[in-house]
DNA sequence: AGAAAAATGACAGACGTTCATCAAAAAATG
DNA sequence: CATTTTTTGATGAACGTCTGTCATTTTTCT
C-alpha cells in the first residue's frame, strides 16, 4: 500500500539497513560500489522517504522569519495580515513565524535587522529587500549559517537569495500601458513614480514606455513626477496636470500614495483622464468603484504569501520544488472585484 | 521548543493519557468533566496535534482520484499535465493520484465513471463537472462512504461536494464586457457559446450582458452563435459575420474552439474585429503573440489544480481550511504572456 | 604478512501519535 | 447493598526514520 520502506531497501540492494541509511543521508564511509546498489534500488523500488516518519525522528521544526517594511502602508497591512493567518494554519506543520518591522526603504535599517537575524536561528527568511551590494555581506553571513534566503515582492541582491517570489515588474508596466492604450487611445500620459531607485518602480515605467512607444505613436508618455508614494504629492502633481494640460488623456501612478491622486481626480467632473494605479487596497478599490480610476494592477499579495511559505519549506527540506505557476500581475477593474474587504490588521505577533 | 505533546496536555489536564486521547480523537466513553477538563488545557497550553506522527502512526495515505474529460482539448490537456506534475512532488507525502477520463459533457458517461469509483476507495475526488440532478445519487453514494469530493472547473450539484474551484464565471463576462467596451466602443458584438447548457457558458453570457448594457449602451450584443466548442462552426460563422455585418466591431467567444475564430479574423486584413476570448493555450497564445485576438481570460488551470490538491488534503485530515485567496481570472494581452510553452502533455498515469 | 584504515552489520532508543487490551475505579441501577 | 454500566488508568506494540554505538569484516597500505 504504502510505498517501499528504506528497509526494503536495504534488502533489495543486499546491504544492511545501516549502509543504506549512510548512503541516502550522504553520511559518507560507504563504498562507491554500495552506493550504487543502493541507488539503484532505490531507483528500480521507486523509494521516497517518508517525509512524516523523518520529520517526527528529527524534531524538525521550520522556524520562520518574515522582515517586512512598517507603517501603515495598506499594501503591507494586507501582507502582514495574511502572513499571520497562514501562520496560525500551519502550526500544525510544525511552523513557527515572526514578523520583523523594518523601517521602510532603508537600506542601513535593513542591514542591520538581517544582522540580527543571526543571532535568533531561523530555518528561513522571506525578506522584502532592497537591492543594494551593502546587503550582500549579511545576507551570506546568513545564508552560510545554512538559513534559506527569499525575496518578498521587492528583490535582494541576486546571488544572496534562493529565490524571488513577486511579479515581473516589467511585465506589469507593459500591461498597464497596453490597458492605457486601449482605453485611452491618444494624447499624452502622465506618470507618477515613487522613486526611480526602487527597481521595481523603474521595471515598471520602463515596460509602460516600451509598449506606448511601439503600438500607440499618437501616444506621448510625460516625464515621471517623483512623488516618494507621498500623497500630498500626488494630489498637488495631478491637479497641477490636469487644470493646465489640456491633452493629459491618461495618468499611471507606478507607486503608492494613490489618496492624494484620486483626491485630485474627484474634482474633474468633466472628462477626467484614464487611470491605471497598482494594488488593490481599501482606498483603490473605492475609487474603482466610484469610477474615479479605471484599473488596478495587484501583484496579489496573499498568493505572494502563501508561495513564501512553500517555497521556504521545501527549501529546508531540501526537495525537489514543487511545480510553481508564474505569479500574474491581477487586474481588477470595477467588475472582478474580490468580496473580501480589507480590514486592519489587529493580530499579535506568533512567536 | 516544539510545542506541547498530548502527555503534557493530559498532565496538566489532571488525567491519564488514554483519557487525554480519548477526548481529542473523540473516541467517546469519556465523563463530560474529563472532556472540559481536556479541552481547557489544550487550550492553554495551545495544544495542536503533531501531523507528522499521526499520520506515521495511522498510516495516512492520500488516495486522490481527478475526473477530467477526455479529448484533445488543450485546455485539459494542461489540467492533467499539471496534475501529473504535482503528484510527482505529492509522492513525499504520500500522496498518489488517479486521472480518470470520461468522455465529455456527457451526463450519463459521468454518471457511470462516479459509480464506478466508489469501488476504489479513494480518499478524496476532484470532478471536472455538470449540473445534473441525475449525478446526486451516485454522488451521495460517494460521500456516503467518507470520500470527499470537489467540483473543479465546473461545478457539481452544489449540495453533493464539499467545494467548488474555479473562477466565478460571471465575473469572467464582466470583465470580458468591460475590457471590450475599454477596447471597442461602439458597434455590435457578436458572441459564441459552446452550449448555453453548460453553466460556466451561460453565467459568461449574463456576465458580459450586463455591463455592456449598464455602460455601453453605444454598444449591442447580438445573440450567440452555438459552437458546440466546434472550431468548424466557429469559422464559418466568423467569417459570416464579418462579411455581411459591416458593424461587428467585437468578437466575444465564451466558449473554446479559437482555432476557427482566428482562421476567420486572420482573413480579415482591415478593421478587425476587437476580439476577447477564454483559456490561454498554445493557439490563443500564438494568436495574442500574432496580433489576431486581443484579450485572454484564462482561469489558471494550474493555479487550480494546486488548490485542488491543498484543499482535498485539508478535507481528508479534517482539518480547518487554509486560508484560500479567491481565484482570479487571469487576463492575459501580449505584453504579459508567460514564457512557459504549452507542450503535449507525455506522462502515463501515476498510480 | 602484518598493521592501519575504511566499510559494514547489528542493534537500540527516540520522536508523538494511534489503537487495542485489561484491570481497576467510579457511577448508576435495581 | 449487590450488580451492572460507565469511566479511567496503565501499558505496549506499531509506524518509518534518525542517530549513535560497538563489534566485525573487508580493503588498503607498508
Amino acid at each position: 500500500m504504502s510505498g517501499p520502506t528504506l528497509s526494503d531497501v536495504a534488502h533489495a540492494a543486499g546491504v544492511s539497513y545501516a549502509t543504506a541509511d549512510r548512503v541516502v543521508n550522504k553520511r559518507g564511509n560507504v563504498a562507491q560500489k554500495s552506493i550504487d546498489k543502493v541507488r539503484d534500488a532505490v531507483a528500480t523500488l521507486g523509494y521516497v522517504r517518508n517525509v512524516a516518519a523523518a520529520n517526527l525522528s528529527r524534531k524538525q521544526v521550520y522556524r520562520l522569519a518574515f522582515l517586512i517594511p512598517t507603517g501603515s502602508n495598506a499594501f503591507f497591512l494586507r501582507v502582514r495580515e495574511h502572513i499571520m493567518q497562514t501562520a496560525r494554519h500551519l502550526r500544525v506543520d510544525s511552523v513557527t513565524v515572526d514578523i520583523v518591522d523594518v523601517p521602510a526603504f532603508s537600506v542601513d535599517a535593513l542591514h542591520s535587522c538581517i544582522g540580527e537575524l543571526t543571532s535568533f536561528d531561523f530555518d528561513g527568511v522571506a525578506i522584502v529587500g532592497l537591492e543594494n551590494a551593502k546587503l550582500e555581506q549579511p545576507l551570506a553571513d546568513l545564508q552560510a549559517r545554512g538559513v534559506e534566503v527569499v525575496g518578498l515582492v521587492s528583490d535582494l541582491p541576486n546571488a544572496f537569495r534562493s529565490a524571488y517570489i513577486g511579479i515581473d515588474n516589467k511585465v506589469a508596466g507593459r500591461t498597464a500601458a497596453r490597458m492605457t492604450g486601449l482605453g485611452s487611445g491618444s494624447g499624452a500620459i502622465q506618470t507618477f513614480v515613487g522613486s526611480l531607485d526602487a527597481r521595481d518602480h523603474a521595471e515598471r515605467l520602463q515596460g509602460f514606455r516600451e509598449v506606448i512607444a511601439a503600438d500607440y505613436p499618437q501616444m506621448t508618455v510625460l516625464d515621471p513626477v517623483l512623488t516618494k508614494d507621498d500623497p500630498a504629492v500626488l494630489r498637488s502633481a495631478a491637479r497641477h496636470a490636469l487644470q493646465k494640460e489640456q491633452t493629459v488623456s491618461a495618468f499611471y501612478n507606478v507607486g503608492a500614495g494613490n489618496v492624494g491622486l484620486v483626491d485630485a481626480i474627484r474634482e474633474t467632473y468633466v472628462n477626467r483622464p484614464f487611470c491605471v494605479v497598482h494594488e488593490l487596497v481599501a482606498h483603490s478599490r473605492q475609487a474603482l468603484i466610484d469610477n474615479h480610476i479605471d484599473m488596478v494592477i495587484d501583484q496579489r499579495p496573499d498568493v505572494e504569501v502563501n508561495r513564501a511559505f512553500a517555497l521556504l519549506r521545501a527549501l529546508i527540506d531540501k526537495r525537489e520544488l514543487p511545480p510553481m505557476p508564474d505569479l500574474m500581475p491581477t487586474i481588477y477593474v470595477r467588475d472582478n472585484l474580490p468580496a473580501n474587504t480589507f480590514k486592519p490588521a489587529m493580530e499579535t505577533q506568533t512567536t
